[in-house]
DNA sequence: ATTCAACGCTTTTTT
DNA sequence: AGCGTTGAAT
């Protein structure tokens, strides 16, 4: 086994090196801490810890499953058993053997933003509380806060003072009865009731206390109060227990995250070493400087600066541009210069403060032939045609999750509305039976057509097949796929005929594909493992560096990772900082943010801003940043310093010759990104992707704007020559 | 129960 | 501008 203290400077040896006892590692971005992490994780190993006696939490599944290859390759297959995962990957798997004990069904539901909101209003009427008057998403960001500092209804309501507090107590207090009737956990609720059965039932304690020696927790800044009773509880009593984290680096305390849990981490543990990473390896002198020079205006920061033996390296570059399409001309600009320094397509990202800013940016990408990937916005599971599927199969899982149930009737349109829902529930309630388990006694139930009646046998029907061949052990992507055929769901839309239909129905199929890919896996779950899958991926796990694309995201989806070049883009006052961050908290997280965005950069970095964008219907006019007069003029390229407005680099009408076939090892189907093409149904569109190994192409086409999945072999479709 | 049209709101960031 | 929700009509 190599030396695990290799190429390491002294204080990232001390933290792999420390012994037992509370560890605080203060890691500036790009210090190594990744590797600390790593090292320290093998070398536990090789000192005779369990690997599975191991937490690491890490703030992405993708980072957790990273950590486990790296470690892999230090000390062995040995290294499968470590848990490695997220707050909430690590609390649905206690929660899979301890839901019982909180009152749960093992099946418990998950319910993302979507499910919450449905109930909410639901809720919301109940209490006669209007929809229109009072914001549904407002009420769930309250109870998401409370949840998040471990307050339940009547601790929410002890600490409710205005009138707007009662109503939201109210409400949450329905909720969370909704939620326990359907069997369901939100978000929030991983976290809290597992931190409620850690700290108010001893034998559940006892047990993952002794089974875990070691807990290791990165991004400690952005850790919540739940967040950290959970640490506390888990790591105890022997306080084996790792934080790493950065707090210039805590960008997300709308989300309950609280940096004090950093500040004070010493405090919590008096006996805790506390060790500073501040060497940087992996920017440059310049760019640190410039990230520094805005960060030390945030007051109430622990006093750090990081350093580099890199040298200077090239100055930043500011380009104002007239409008979001100019920027993204420039943009493309940008990425043309980094293509002709050696930078593949994958060095390279572009970031924005918010995900709509991506539209514009797109829009020139595709034009221009620019291969690029976006990360987050919509995502794949949460188009509404794929919740129907999904609701069939949560449906069958748990058979108390009635709001998963009333979507499955809905679609396809059966006949079945929240009338007869409602009559099944009654049913079921009368019966104290779960209502899935009720479907099998349509008949009996008063009030239905007949018709109704045997809509509901036939769904209770699939339901008890679905579950007793998933357990059974049918491949899922067969079980899927059932579902998909005795639905109904396949025909009435290829029954409906229209392009929207068919694209939807390929999301279907690409789920039915996606379930199969998940089967064949080697921690395939059953069902619960699918749909659990499902619902805790995050946008940042689905950044894939090998893709041979430019990278758009959101400044938080970049947490954690670096780039050769960035272009950071809509340096604009009200866009960034955001004109809803005008609290001067607020706008220190901005600032974060930004620097964030600036200590993504190894090389290069760009920052643009726009004089005008479209909002809403109109175009409003922007005011550069105040974030780039906090950069350093010594730090910018010299045609900026004079303060002068430059014009972006303008693009060549060959830009499309960016994207060289064979440079990355992108399958060279028939059709490449920004290919023109002409479908015999649906006219001209543009390839905005390609998919797999090249069967499946993203296309958007003019006549009616919509995007939808081919496949290149079938498809009658034609490559426009350009 | 389903369909269609008018209305109003959105855009901060996400597990 | 676009989308989703609501309300009225069938």
């Amino acid at each position: 086994m190599p030396d695990l203290l290799d190429g390491l400077n002294p204080p990232q040896r001390e933290a792999v090196l420390h012994g037992p006892g509370p560890l605080l590692v203060l890691a500036g971005a790009g210090s190594g801490k990744t590797r600390v992490l790593t090292r320290r994780v093998a070398r536990l190993i090789d000192q005779g810890v369990p690997p599975h006696a191991i937490l690491a939490i890490t703030f992405t599944n993708k980072a957790a499953a990273e950590m486990r290859d790296r470690i892999a390759a230090m000390v062995g297959p040995a290294a499968r058993d470590i848990w490695a995962s997220t707050f909430h990957s690590a609390c649905v798997r206690i929660l899979r053997r301890e839901a019982p004990e909180a009152g749960y069904p093992r099946d418990f539901s998950i319910f993302d933003a979507d499910d919450q909101l449905r109930l909410i209003r639901r809720c919301m009427v109940e209490e006669d509380v209007d929809p229109k008057r009072v914001a549904p998403r407002a009420i769930q960001a309250r109870i998401s806060d409370a949840k998040s500092r471990l307050l339940d209804a009547d601790a929410f309501e002890q600490a409710a003072g205005s009138f707007s507090d009662e109503v939201a107590v109210r409400v949450y207090r329905r909720y969370s009865d909704g939620l326990r009737a359907n069997g369901a956990m939100d978000f929030d609720d991983l976290l809290m009731v597992t931190a409620q059965l850690l700290e108010g039932d001893s034998a559940v304690a006892a047990r993952w206390q002794s089974r875990f020696a070691h807990v290791l927790v990165d991004e400690y800044q952005d850790t919540n109060p739940v967040q950290f009773r959970l640490v506390r509880a888990l790591a105890a009593p022997q306080d084996n227990v790792m934080a790493v984290g950065d707090d210039d680096q805590g960008i997300y305390s709308w989300r309950g995250a609280d940096v004090r849990n950093i500040l004070e981490f010493t405090r919590d543990y008096p006996d805790a070493r506390a060790i500073a990473l501040e060497q940087n390896y992996r920017s440059t002198g310049t760019i640190l400087r410039a990230a520094h020079a805005v960060v030390s205006r945030n007051a109430g920061r622990l006093p750090k600066e990081l350093w580099t033996d890199r040298g200077e390296g090239e100055p930043i570059s500011v380009i104002a541009c007239r409008d979001e399409y100019e920027e993204g001309r420039a943009v493309a600009g940008q990425i043309e210069r980094a293509l002709s320094r050696g930078d593949s397509l994958s060095d390279i990202a572009v970031f924005y403060r918010t995900n709509a800013q991506s539209r514009a940016l797109e829009d020139t990408l595709i034009r221009l032939g620019i291969g690029y990937a976006v990360v987050g916005g919509p995502r794949f599971y949460e188009r509404a045609e794929v919740r129907d599927l999904l609701a069939y199969l949560r449906a069958a899982l748990n058979p108390a999750d009635r709001v998963s149930l009333e979507r499955a009737l809905g679609a396809p349109r059966r006949g079945v509305g929240p009338g007869a829902v409602t009559k099944l529930a009654a049913h079921a309630a009368a019966r104290d039976i779960p209502i899935g388990h009720a479907l099998a006694e349509a008949q009996m139930i008063p009030g239905l057509q007949a018709a109704q009646r045997a809509a509901l046998a036939e769904v209770g029907e699939l339901l008890a097949d679905v579950r007793l061949r998933s357990e059974g052990g049918m491949p899922l992507e067969r079980v899927v796929d059932e579902v998909l055929a005795r639905s109904g769901l396949r025909e009435s839309y290829e029954r409906e005929g229209t392009f929207e239909a068919r694209g939807r129905l390929e999301n279907l199929e690409e789920m039915v594909r996606a379930a199969g890919e998940y089967g064949a896996t080697a921690e395939a779950a059953g069902l619960a493992g699918f749909l659990e899958g499902v619902a805790l991926q995050a946008d940042a796990d689905l950044v894939d560096e090998a893709s041979g694309a430019v990278t758009l995201m959101t400044i938080h989806n970049a947490k954690g990772l670096e780039f050769e070049t960035v272009i950071m883009t809509g340096l604009e006052e009200g866009l960034f900082p955001h004109s809803r961050s005008d609290s001067p908290d607020a706008l220190e997280e901005e600032r974060r943010l930004f620097y964030v965005g600036l200590t993504r950069a190894k090389r290069t970095l760009t920052l643009t801003h726009a004089g005008s964008r479209a909002t809403y219907g109109g175009r409003d006019h922007r005011l550069p940043s105040r974030f780039l007069g906090e950069i350093p003029m010594d730090t910018l390229a010299p045609s900026q310093a004079g303060g002068r407005v430059s014009r972006p680099v303008s693009v060549s009408s060959r830009a499309a010759a960016i994207v060289r076939p064979g440079q990355e090892r992108r399958p060279r189907p028939g059709y490449a990104m920004g290919d023109e093409v002409v479908h015999a149904t649906f006219g001209e569109g543009i390839v905005i992707g390609v998919e797999g190994t090249g069967e499946l192409v993203r296309v958007r086409f003019a006549s009616d704007g919509a995007e939808r999945r081919l496949m290149a072999g079938a498809a009658p479709m034609t490559k426009v020559g350009h």
